[in-house]
DNA sequence: AATGAATGAGACTTCATTCAT
DNA sequence: CATGAATGAAGTCTCATTCAT
């Protein structure tokens, strides 16, 4: 133990290439992308690529996971401790250190979007897409429920459309933190949960 | 009159193109279209297209410029009168019509936030996306500005916050109806905003 | 008499495209050049040109046969009276005329040459290159010849011989002309002539 | 010793598709010939040509400075020495061989000659023939000149203009070489040093 | 295991030519 | 007669993928 395996070596040199795939494919798209400058920017030959991975979209689905996978990671870290207003606010607040650190590669997401689309790739993509957007809306949704059950959250609303929007929300912040690189996402999320919790009208 | 011109079979034509480009490219992607399916789709010659348009990337301009224009016109339609929560439902129901009505499209929406991000030409596609985002958002923050300024809407409420928020969440609205076919957006619509109206939380 | 004919009509548009033609081709080439640009060049439609000429190749060729005709007429004017020596400056001096007339849209000839070559029309072309340079050489041989048997030349020279290399250097002259516009044409003929006549090497 | 690099194996590869380049250029022009055409020629895959040279241009240019070069490189070997008249002779012999040598693709030369003239390579081409032709001048207005110092060339003798002249005569008999066959251009070429060396006027 | 030379499918684009008006 | 919209053949160039070393 502790020599590194040949299976160590392998996977390790796969990692390089999906690490240097990333940042190509954030900074030129899929389409734009060429897989003799993905293999050069890993620092190994063309052919090398091909070693680990069968095609072009293999590579790019191989990212894909990665990006999931660090999402689902710093989520997961989370303790979903708490009453159902300070769940949102810690798994929101979540959502946003993660978007502030992807934010500059938020182009790659962009791609996977597209990709999701039109590509012949699109079921595989889609599929994880649609699994981990029904996913976080379950997630936000048990809250809010448990919430309703203990007396947080008033009875009447509707727990089901708010996840919906809520997930839809974050999502989008993550978007406009790329478009507006000067937008603070974190204080407009705190501002909008605030506003939300409270209501908008005044109460009677 | 009655008559048609010159000019008007030209620019008929050119509308044809860019119809049957649209259905392409929401097809197969901006690099998965092919000018020579765009010119089958559309019924004329390859070479024809090349009269109309100087290259793929200003027919998928123009297609964008089209869905924009759409998307505008339909939200301009709307009579802002009312008071602020009233101007909301009636800004998001038509946002949500419009939702509707291009979600089976969406790709095409999809395609052009990842031009936006990668392709030659996101200069132009980054602005635009920038500058409708932003007009919404204010349009939404006036709303909620003279809300506060009659009453209608909590002091305490960060605007501007909640306006960006809402925005993004909307245009998410559209992400998730075309990815979940069977989602009632209206409903979700209503549901959140109702629920954000009068707060999550139950009051004092 | 007077009223302009639809023949006349007919020629004088012929030769206004085929002017247009000109410059064009002496712009770009043959290959650069396109039907359009010369139609739009001769103020007339594109399909127009197609009334006169049967195709690129046929503007082509009537712009040689003008050029040709040009220089053939410029030569023709010569009166060939006089001392041999004086036809062959006389003659050198119409040629160097027409140089200086035509060496900016030299590259049109460079243009027919190289046609000459490789062109599809290449038969046509050469065979009358072959015969224009064929009909100097025999002037000037001509020209020399009797001016061995009016004892004004040396019995000893090599008539033909002289009159090739002195057809091909006046050609050269042109090349060097275009590209070297600052070349004094007329000042190199002379020199050289003068120098001929009476031998680089001192009698004894 | 002996093993073939890759190195060497990689300009062999270039230098036979300039070869067949060469060969292509000279029947069908740059215009007529393709890309695809020279591939085949030189028995190698389409894109494999694209490994050696950017553009279709870059081969043309590539097979331009090959036929320089062994212009200069013939001319180089002749060893300068003795009279001034006998290197004239000696010069002109051998640029003489050189022109029975080429004069079968001479029409790769007027391809050069027109491209020049009109094509987007012109400033490069036109560099190198302005420079080859000063050179070539230079080189015979030395020796003229010295042969002024050294009484064997009359001092009257207006030697850049003789120099300029001769120049483009040699040129201009690789012209002839080609178009008619059966020209002796050696013969001529004798003929008329001859000629010029004694002067065509009888002496007082 | 690693490499990069070789390849050819495929796409965009140009433009000579036609023909209906 | 004149026109220019329509066309498709043809050509350059890119790049994912293979395979011999």
């Amino acid at each position: 133990m502790g020599s590194s395996t040949t299976q160590d070596r392998k996977s390790a040199k796969r990692e390089a290439i999906i690490q240097a795939a990333a940042a190509v494919f954030a900074e030129r798209g899929f389409a734009g992308a060429t897989v003799a400058g993905i293999a050069a920017s890993a620092d190994v030959g063309k052919g090398t690529v091909y070693e680990y991975f069968d095609s072009k979209e293999d590579i790019f689905l191989a990212v894909f996971e990665l990006l999931m996978g660090q999402l689902a990671e710093d989520l997961a870290t989370q303790h979903p401790g708490g009453s159902a207003v300070e769940q949102l606010r810690v798994f929101s607040e979540a959502f946003v250190a993660w978007i502030n650190h992807t934010s500059e590669a938020y182009s790659l997401t962009l791609e996977f979007w597209a990709a999701a689309g039109t590509s012949p790739m699109r079921d595989r993509l889609m599929a994880a897409f649609r699994q981990g957007y029904l996913q976080y809306r379950e997630f936000i949704a048990d809250i809010l429920h448990q919430g309703q059950e203990h007396g947080e959250i008033r009875p009447g609303v509707d727990v089901e459309a708010v996840a919906t929007a809520l997930v839809g929300m974050w999502d989008a912040l993550g978007l406009q933190a790329w478009m507006f690189t000067d937008l603070d996402v974190e204080s407009v999320n705190r501002g909008f949960l605030d506003a939300m919790l409270t209501g908008l009208i005044p109460q009677a």
